[in-house]
RNA sequence: CGCGGGGUGGAGCAGCCAGGUAGCUCGUCAGGCUCAUAACCUGAAGGUCGCACGUUCAAAUCGUGUCCCCGCAACCA
């Protein structure tokens, strides 16, 4: 089903530390589909940001001895220059500390109050003097913590406990709220237990930088209740009524597992006592493990996955990360199975194919692209099967199975390959020139569509292979090579990498 | 018995919901081709689908039990 409108989330990510991989995956993805549903013709907006308050930012600053805003200030831009270099096209960038969202978390607030589902209470806990913040039970007895005492304290709570059954109601209606299907069941069950309030309030005297209650000035907000309501900032709530309605409710929520409960339950209920709808999918990613990645001598000892993109691109990064996980499941990354997916379906299967199409019209064609003769059974299975990709590919993008799409692009691929290997133009060409043209024609049209398609994930290598075409068209449909287009000489596209035996 | 997910050839996954030849990628071995980035193509070896019972003409697929691994279990991004 074809929907106009596509508004997808990243987390806001924690400004305590700097930019890594898990952050980087999240917005790759949220940037692949992005990139999807705009080729698909769908007005996309796509919202990432920055998470500036709380005490973790706090105690990070005083380490560094700067004020908790120029910690943020200093550390924004490190997040930019990733996007930037991993190609993210986001429409907005927010910073809770911003003026917007500031009036935005105190007009909701306000808002809850009015309607009485905000009170004060004293809550009694484990405290730990050492982390500067209340333990649970569980943390309490996995003795992990010393210093540790019993403390009282007044803060403002918000009735979540009160829209439970409204909350189990709508993930009932609503099979595709909570995504994948593990992660729905497990805040069903969740949920199965009595839902109690939340604590949305830090005495200042303990936590100063977060945003004032607009109804107690000794308090700050609670982070999580000021982070999430960025969803809304971002489009414009109350302050920019048209884009509002225009854009939310979200289409995608795109999260990493850790934070499922705060997405799906503090969220929803933070939204229904608001009285705005909620998003139509939360969807949690699995994690990158970082596995035993054999040190290399010739590949040098790469440890951080995002310092591949210097040596070997970003798309192949882009590409790797994508075909790597599955769903909602955690990966493992290795280098070994970097420089496996690289050669085996980068520089083998797509790179290789581009070559030997290339390469063949180069030598029988003087390099124009020759005009179909007669299109046998053959060239009519390659087409179907190109033209069965893109109903595929839709599919495994709109269920965010990007390993899925992957492979089924790489499958034509693989046999676009295999169908020259039983055509053998280049023994044709001998005997038949115009038989070898019509060969040609459909397996570099085959391999332009498989582009197409590999251009939201790679967008650099795809955008070279349509060059090198002469601008072929864009569109998935069979038909978009100009005849007599002349193509362009070109290096190896994802060059091999050699990997010494051990 | 807190809730939930999973255990499939050397590795990683699909198949399970709607039982009926166990599929894909990588790796290994043999062969072919030689247009191409020592790439590509074909074939082969390799699995009693964690284990045990049960339902059924028939179970990886349904049910029960059991072992193992993992996730969640509220103020912690």
């Amino acid at each position: 089903m074809k929907k106009n409108k596509f508004y997808i989330t990243t987390p806001i990510y924690y400004v305590n530390d700097k930019p890594h991989i898990g952050h980087a995956y999240t917005t790759i993805l949220a940037d692949v589909l992005s990139r999807y549903h705009r080729a698909e013709g769908d007005e996309v907006f796509f919202l990432t940001g920055l998470d500036e308050h709380g005490q973790k930012v706090q105690q990070a600053a005083e380490a560094r001895q700067l004020s908790p805003q120029e910690h943020c200030d200093d550390l924004a831009p490190r997040f930019l220059g990733l996007w930037e270099k991993l190609e993210i096209q986001y429409d907005d960038f927010i910073r809770t500390t911003q003026k917007r969202h500031i009036a935005v978390v105190q007009q909701a607030l306000q808002q809850v109050y009015d309607a009485g589902d905000v009170y004060a209470d004293e809550y009694e806990g484990w405290y730990s003097v050492a982390e500067e913040r209340f333990i649970t039970e569980t943390e309490k007895d996995s003795g992990s913590f010393r210093d540790i005492k019993k403390l009282k304290e007044r803060n403002w709570f918000f009735r979540m406990g009160k829209y439970q059954k409204k909350l189990i109601d709508h993930i009932h209606e609503h099979p595709g709220f909570i995504q994948p299907g593990q992660r729905r069941n497990e805040v069903l069950g969740f949920l199965r237990q009595p839902l109690g309030d939340l604590c949305i309030s830090r005495p200042k005297a303990r936590m100063g930088w977060g945003i004032d209650l607009p109804f107690d000035k000794d308090y700050v907000t609670y982070v999580w209740f000021d982070a999430l309501l960025n969803y809304i900032t971002g489009p414009g709530y109350l302050a920019d009524q048209k884009s509002f309605k225009k854009w939310w409710p979200a289409s995608v929520h795109l999260i990493g597992k850790d934070i499922l409960t705060t997405h799906a339950v503090y969220w929803p209920t933070m939204l229904f006592a608001l009285g705005l709808p909620l998003p139509e999918t939360i969807f949690a990613h699995g994690w990158w493990l970082m596995g035993k990645t054999k040190i290399s001598k010739s590949l040098g000892n790469i440890v951080n996955p995002l310092d591949l993109i210097d040596e070997y691109g970003v798309d192949s990064v882009r590409y790797y990360l994508m075909r790597e996980m599955v769903l909602g499941q955690d990966a493992n990354f290795t280098m070994e199975s970097f420089i496996k997916r690289y050669n085996s379906d980068l520089a083998n299967d797509f790179g290789n194919l581009l070559n030997r199409v290339s390469g063949l019209i180069g030598k029988n064609f003087d390099g124009f692209v020759p005009e179909h003769g007669k299109m046998t059974d053959e060239e009519d299975h390659i087409k179907e099967e190109a033209v069965r990709l893109d109903p595929k590919v839709k599919k495994s993008v709109s269920e965010m199975r990007l390993d899925g799409a992957m492979e089924d692009i790489l499958q034509l691929i693989r046999q676009v390959n295999k169908y020259l290997e039983y055509q053998a133009p280049w023994k044709v060409a001998k005997t038949d020139l115009g038989r070898a043209g019509t060969i040609l024609y459909t397996a570099t049209e085959a391999l332009r569509i498989c582009a197409v398609h590999l251009f939201p994930v790679m967008p650099f290598k795809c955008k070279a292979v349509l060059d090198i075409l002469d601008n072929a068209g864009k569109g998935t449909q069979w038909g978009g090579l100009k005849k007599g287009a002349k193509l362009k000489s070109h290096e190896a596209l994802f060059p091999r990498l050699e990997v010494p035996k051990q």
